[in-house]
DNA sequence: CAATTCCCTTCACATTTGCGAATAAATATA
DNA sequence: TATATTTATTCGCAAATGTGAAGGGAATTG
């Protein structure tokens, strides 16, 4: 329950696929809390269940898978910039979200982060009482359906170099703003064979 | 535009997510129609757009990307089983489908196939007249979305020889039903590699 | 300002994976 | 049945990638 101008970042967001309606406006306004989390704080923990989602609405975190050796795997970004699509806007593992699985990831923040904070509760409200957001959440599942396609479809059938090409061309921002011992990871390899790559143009 | 009752496989599958209304069905069965398939047809060429849905009934299908050596590695079987899922049971790019780009991948079926065709504009019809399709397309998006994260997960955080058993645990049907050759570019390596992995244990 | 930490790079070496060729078994075809 | 074709495996070597160590520079901290 917070006033509808704080939503403006969020409903700016919708309109790329549904032009939200008053009522569906103050509806979403109804049902969602406005966040600030603390720089290297823990939005989601590997293994707990994952019943929310932040969405970004200024700051940098990060999602990491950690293997059994301990290292961390970067698994996504999370930011707010107009380039930004819904790729990196949304902090959850929306995976475990829908099944109600552990999460396979951990959250953290990089940055103090501001938010707007859903809890599974109100998504399930929001989609019953309004066809506008129902909407909405089908586009949004499909782009976030064509994302990991695009992720999964690079690591099948691109080697390194050429991951990291694409990136450069594709997602260069992510360059000024993470440290490349994260995007190796993010790539799928090592940091020490990303600066190989780099120094071979 | 077909009898009700040819679409009862189609309707089978929309009842793991929702229950459809008579209304639905029969709107459903005068949006589509029925076609048999040869074997080794191809329903789909890369760089063609993609404005199709083949609702697998019965057969196998395989889609493919062609690398620049010629080479063709597997990015999903089709199929329909008691055990399938999504994953397999909609032969089509459905990436492609949705952003109206070309296709980045080719399908052939590798058996005679009988399926269900959804053309994108009777899709998009039927999103349109019955709430009950719309809500079940949100949730397969869902599915799909899952699905996808599964293969990119897996691609980024697990080594061939763990994506292979990981195969082994949850996908073993496709072992029985599809060559090695098509299961190793599938996992992301070469036949030969497949072949030593196998070889100790 | 000095000390520390973090980030990036480079090197040498180990490991993994890819690739071409050869072979044999299984399957399909004539 | 005889002959192709496909499929699976193995081998040796090449290429790609991972790993640990070392060092330098930038940024941060006290």
């Amino acid at each position: 329950m917070i006033p509808v101008e704080t939503c403006e970042p969020f409903f700016n967001y919708m309109r790329k696929f549904v032009e939200p309606d008053t009522d569906t406006m103050q509806l979403i306004a109804d049902h969602t809390s406005e966040v600030t989390l603390p720089e290297k704080h823990l939005l989601l923990l590997e293994g707990n269940p994952c019943d929310k989602i932040y969405f970004i609405v200024s700051g940098l975190g990060r999602s990491y898978y950690t293997d059994f050796s301990g290292k961390t795997i970067t698994w996504n970004f999370y930011f707010n910039t107009p380039e930004s699509i819904s790729k990196n806007l949304f902090a959850t593992d929306y995976r475990a979200f829908l099944q109600n699985n552990p999460s396979s990831i951990a959250i953290e923040t990089l940055t103090e982060v501001n938010a707007l904070l859903f809890t599974k509760t109100q998504v399930n409200y929001l989609i019953e009482k309004s066809l506008i957001y129902e909407r909405w959440m089908r586009k949004l599942n499909e782009s976030a359906f064509m994302n990991m396609y695009d992720r999964a479809f690079t690591l099948l059938t691109m080697a390194a170099a050429d991951r990291y090409q694409k990136l450069v061309k594709e997602e260069s921002h992510l360059l000024q703003m993470f440290s490349n011992y994260y995007i190796a990871s993010y790539l799928g390899i090592a940091p020490q064979s990303l600066s190989r790559i780099r120094s071979q143009h």
